[in-house]
DNA sequence: CGATTTCATGTAATCCATTACATTGCATTG
DNA sequence: CAATGCAATGTAATGGATTACATGAAATCG
């Protein structure tokens, strides 16, 4: 454990850094390897990087200099030279949001494939935060980002942006995204509650700000169209995304007077919001009213009733996002895509015939 | 927009960087900027860093030509020089548990406060991936770590860790951490069960590898001990912190045979898992069977009926974590310390005297 | 007016690893 | 045996910013 002697030629200039002999391990560089192994920096980082060019024993004997004095390169020093991170960003605007997680994952499991590690960055819809986010792109602490919200921040590097947008898109299409279709999804929700009977369906919108939203809302037009329905806008409101929202359309549509046998809700936690309001005002949830969710998020199958929804296919796009994203980044001439999914109803406890009484 | 005008000794020997006149904004340095504005080097840092010590003029001028040329100076050259990032990495085994989000809240507060960013990293309780996390601090590319798992990755950092662990805590008293009274807290939760009249008061544990499910636990026992009830092994079991979790115990109780009034739950996630096993198999809540989770998550208040629940102080918890480590990084002669805040029962709707009946 | 500060700026060392290019020694070949 | 090729390793340039130290000019002082 003594074998701390190093060659006398090294280190002329830093000081205080000389005094190292303590205990504590300290922090090494490839120099102090180098010299401790006898050999130059340059086989040092060759014996790390690529094994195969180096001599067997002069391998092994780095390795164990390095293993020994516990050696972790520098990666800023490695960064900044090969001018790659190997590090993307992933936005989003809630971590609370169950529907994240599980489109997380998906990303996850593809840049570990491709040896990319992924760092979350929360921006609670701000626009400062997703801009200081990007900005490490730009800085070049990352290659690149994944970002769930429908606003992409700007971070042009030589011209071309390393961005993927998952589960939102924007119009801009330089942007590649990867999204299900809204409308046809939001439709088939709809025309469900239709088959059961349902004439006066509710709709709790998103924030218009967001395409996605916009999308769900015209696939509900659009079935209601199918059916035959006239839209009635006092039976359409907008929300943000929040259980609260959810029981404050409820109290809202009953507050008019408004009457409706079925809801169908933009996402899951406003629906979560609608059926606890529905229920507290005594109203049944399907007797009374039907409650349609969007997402699939884990705890819709653990609302009493379970939640009828719109699972959104989470992993896949995340996977299918952080694919697109190790393209771009292999080739930046890779024309940006729009990668459309497709979404399934899954039916649960929280739907029913339309009660003849409503 | 031709302002490209460069002083003709500028770059000898890098080829292709010299044919640059072409239309998309390339990466800057600061070399080139400091060749636009005619300045050197240093003042174009200077202006950046402390604008003070740069003249009006020049600081304007300098300020132009960075604005007009979109450049943003290459982090990974300053952190190295620095030798520091601004950067802080917490590692959450799950965001897909709504408990950590709002301790993230507080942990990203006190770092903006303090010039600091905060990235995540779902460790899904690997040890690899944990591992692979931290190892960022040790390659220098964040300069410290909160971890919310009772696993202390090894990070010395010239013989000292600059880390914080939160929510959870390790016996090594090496390592600085924030947490709460676990064992008062329960043994809270169960006093109150105990003054509704109950005595067969099922428990259902978490994780044995974590002190604070350990500490859960013994506020169980000790609360028992305090009623003069004898604990009744059978009425323990061990679940993962998952809803699947808490319906499997239920399940196996009932399936045993055993009878009990109360359960308490060592999450809140098991409890809402409880509730949901109890209540399909025609048990009401809390009529027959009182629940009380632990955590106090989001959706606790929006189960039917809502969770009785400990609350824990997520957003103290998480800005406590963040000025420790802080601390920590600006001094690391700070000894560490174990804080340990408290936590208070909310009474909600899953508790109740216990009927006659059982 | 010469000496001394003070202010603004420039020059060059530095952070640490990667890697193009140079060098050395040895085996192979005609 | 000279010429050639290959394998292993070394030397030094490089990436882009920060900053200690040096310099020059202007301001202040006696």
């Amino acid at each position: 454990m003594s074998g701390d002697g190093s060659k006398p030629k090294r280190q002329r200039n830093n000081g205080e850094r000389a005094a190292a002999a303590s205990q504590p391990a300290r922090v090494r560089t490839v120099k102090e390897i180098a010299a401790i192994a006898k050999v130059s920096v340059a086989t040092v980082s060759r014996a790390l990087q690529r094994p195969e060019v180096v001599s067997e024993t002069t391998r092994q004997r780095i390795h164990d200099v390095v293993k020994r004095l516990g050696y972790t390169p520098n990666a800023l020093a490695r960064n900044l030279r090969t001018a790659r991170t190997r590090l993307i960003v992933a936005l989003l605007p809630d971590i609370a949001n169950p529907f994240f997680s599980e489109v997380i994952r998906g990303i996850e499991q593809v840049a570990h494939e491709n040896g990319y590690s992924v760092l979350l960055g929360e921006t609670q819809s701000s626009l400062v935060r997703e801009q200081a986010y990007a900005d490490m792109v730009a800085a070049r602490q990352a290659d690149g980002i994944i970002t769930m919200s429908h606003r992409v921040p700007a971070v042009p590097i030589d011209g071309r942006l390393p961005v993927v947008n998952a589960c939102e898109y924007v119009k801009d299409n330089k942007i590649s995204s990867v999204y299900i279709d809204n409308v046809a999804a939001a439709g088939a929700a709809v025309d469900y509650l239709v088959t059961l009977g349902h004439r006066d369906i509710a709709f709790i919108a998103g924030p218009s700000s967001s395409p996605i939203c916009v999308d769900r809302e015209q696939g509900y037009r659009l079935a209601l169209q199918r059916a035959n329905i006239a839209a009635d806008p006092a039976l359409i409101t907008v929300g943000d995304f929040s259980i609260e929202a959810g029981e404050r359309a409820i109290d809202l549509f009953l507050a008019q007077g408004q009457s409706f046998s079925a809801v169908f809700c933009s996402n899951d936690e406003m629906a979560i919001g609608a059926i606890r309001a529905l229920t507290s005002k005594g109203l049944r949830v399907p007797d009374d009213v039907s409650v349609v969710g969007f997402d699939d998020i884990r705890f819709a199958r653990y609302t009493s009733p379970p939640l009828t929804t719109v699972a959104q296919p989470k992993n896949a796009i995340g996977r299918e996002a952080m694919t697109m994203l190790i393209e771009l980044l292999n080739d930046p001439g890779v024309p940006p895509r729009k990668r459309v999914l497709s979404a399934d109803l899954v039916v649960r406890g929280s739907t029913g015939l339309r009660s003849p009484g409503r």
